[in-house]
DNA sequence: GATGAATGAGTATTCATTCAT
DNA sequence: AATGAATGAATACTCATTCAT
């Protein structure tokens, strides 16, 4: 997530101080994450999180302006490398279907990756509600953009709202990731990601000639 | 000064006591119920429900546990009668793409009519959450057995994990649901419940002699 | 301060509660009072507040916002009885030394009588000073106005300049006063109010010629 | 990007490392002062300081014990400065109205030449309460002691009593100051300091008879 | 000497809950 | 049953101060 390997390994130097505030700063970003996960935004505290990180409850302070400044920077970390994710994986590919496999692929595996933050954001806390809504708003404008595009160049039926269909799909998504961070061992990956990707698929002109 | 007096020289058995308990106490959940959906679990506290109501704070404890009961109840009843209606659409109709769109039709219903329950349930407020789960949960299960059902009829494809299809599904209904609610002059309700049927019907047997 | 006595000695009944509330009202107040006095704004907590009052921390704020509030709200009180008493001693009295001389036996006898009040305002606390800057500032208006008067009826020199002069009288006053609170014992208060007199009378035109 | 190097290829004995601490230490100072006058002592944290200084957090705590090591120095050093001043102004005056006037006029030019001292001690923050009666005191001290000579060597009359008077003289003095030094603008310094001059020369001894 | 990260006691404030009337 | 004042544990946040580097 930083740079700091690189400049260690490098001559530059950097002052012991700066190396241990990061360090201190990555532990209670790692702790604010565990504890999110566990019990929400609103049951753990400043000081939990603290504690957690083996740091005083003031330390908190020198690194955070508060308890939602530091989730919101989990929040954004994560939806940064999950649509960084999505963004590699489906690089190059151009038929749709393929790219949608991809992505579900993509957020499949991400979801397997980072069980925590999956359960942090979609667990429904009061406040990362509103974290989670902007994420998923997002997602969901996305995908309507992508679908009325398709319609447009007649690779898919347009019978469906795009603006409803959009948030079915993202909640479809989030729900489906949610349920299926909390227990991984209840369903094998590939089925999760076939089973998204078919429905998403939903609507695109079958290749009648097959 | 009060209507004690009033109600106590009736001789209803009923008692005015117990009337106007039963009316404390709905005004009680009426207040709730609007709390909360504009502004959270976590935001209100149990002096904002008794003010609203206009009783006295203690009187909260007359007749709720704590705010989480008076939560519960509602969403109690709010899945309760969104169940009734459902059934109630349902009933009696055997071909299933018409008990989707009934279904459907009944969810959205209930949305538009219920506008307070469906943005306190789904506003994602943090220990809603553990309401919403359990909501969310049993509908995904009553789908599960559905679509298991229907494979096993012959009447679905079976390519696809009832499991994961079902919290799909119900993610799906939920978000939608969510989206529309806070602005429901957005799309038109027909158009939700089309979108939501057809996406819904996904797998079912094509009536491939048409 | 309040009324109470007498509404308690009348049959009006007051509720039990709203007895008690401004019983723990006048406590919290007179704790403040006492408290500021002696150990000024900052180095009081509201648990000290509460606890002089031998009412718990939370009860603070079931009567005061915060403990500014429950300053001003002293402050505010002691400035009205001090401008009530000075006008009830002036009142009727034309010949302006003699109502200066009131003025002062006014200002000197309410210092006697409320040690505490003239300690807490003018021990120069941090944010008392804007309380007492307020204070004085009135003050020095009022004297401003009162010495454009008399000189604009030949009563008094205008060789000194009465924006300047009032806030020497006040600043005067203040000092003579916080001084003579500490400990009124070092002169009597005879001593004070003359000499208050005097030098607030300077500038009079004598009246050698009467 | 330091200028470390530079000094330290000087051959400079008296050290960079001691010149370059009676500049921070001087710069600690300058920027206390600064901050103190704008915003008082409780506002201002020793980091504010501190970084005002260019310094860091801990580099305070070489210089100075505590904040108010700090302020009281600052105190100190103004009230020395101030007594200085008015010393070097009445030096070789007999001629006691002269005396005052030049007294007058040695406070109103050092508080126009240093409002932020005067603001700073002045302005009633709560701990500068105890530096300002102190310094209140002292001055108070030293008129009461130059009135009593004055009565003994009939040059004043003895009707007033020299311990309020000194605290009149000393109140009207700061508040007038502190007042003046606000916004200088509003009155012209040579009338501040003709008004002070009068009213302390008040109860001298007319010389008409001479 | 300077640095600046860490400390942790201190303080204000909230609010679910109790209970005497 | 209703009242509403009191409660006090819980919690966020501040900041003077220390100390290892």
């Amino acid at each position: 997530m930083h740079v700091i390997s690189e400049s260690e390994t490098r001559g530059a130097r950097q002052s012991a101080g700066s190396r241990s505030r990061a360090a201190t700063r990555a532990r209670l970003l790692a702790s604010g994450q565990s504890l999110f996960a566990e019990r929400g935004l609103h049951s753990i505290t400043t000081h939990d999180i603290a504690a957690h990180a083996g740091v005083a409850a003031g330390t908190f302070y020198n690194h955070f302006a508060d308890k939602r400044a530091l989730f919101r920077e989990l929040a954004n970390d994560a939806v940064r490398r999950l649509e960084d994710r999505i963004e590699r994986a489906c690089a190059g590919i151009t038929d749709m279907p393929e790219r949608v496999r991809a992505q579900a692929e993509a957020l499949v595996g991400f979801a397997a990756d980072n069980r925590d933050v999956i359960r942090m954001l979609f667990s429904g806390d009061a406040d990362s509600a509103k974290v989670e809504s902007d994420v998923l708003n997002e997602l969901a404008a996305g995908i309507e953009d992508f679908r009325r595009r398709a319609i447009a160049d007649g690779e898919m039926s347009d019978d469906l709202d795009p603006g409803v269909l959009s948030h079915a799909v993202v909640g479809m998504w989030a729900r489906v990731v949610a349920w299926w961070a909390e227990d991984p061992s209840q369903v094998p990956p590939d089925t999760v990601v076939d089973t998204l990707t078919r429905i998403q698929l939903f609507g695109t002109h079958p290749r009648r000639s097959d």
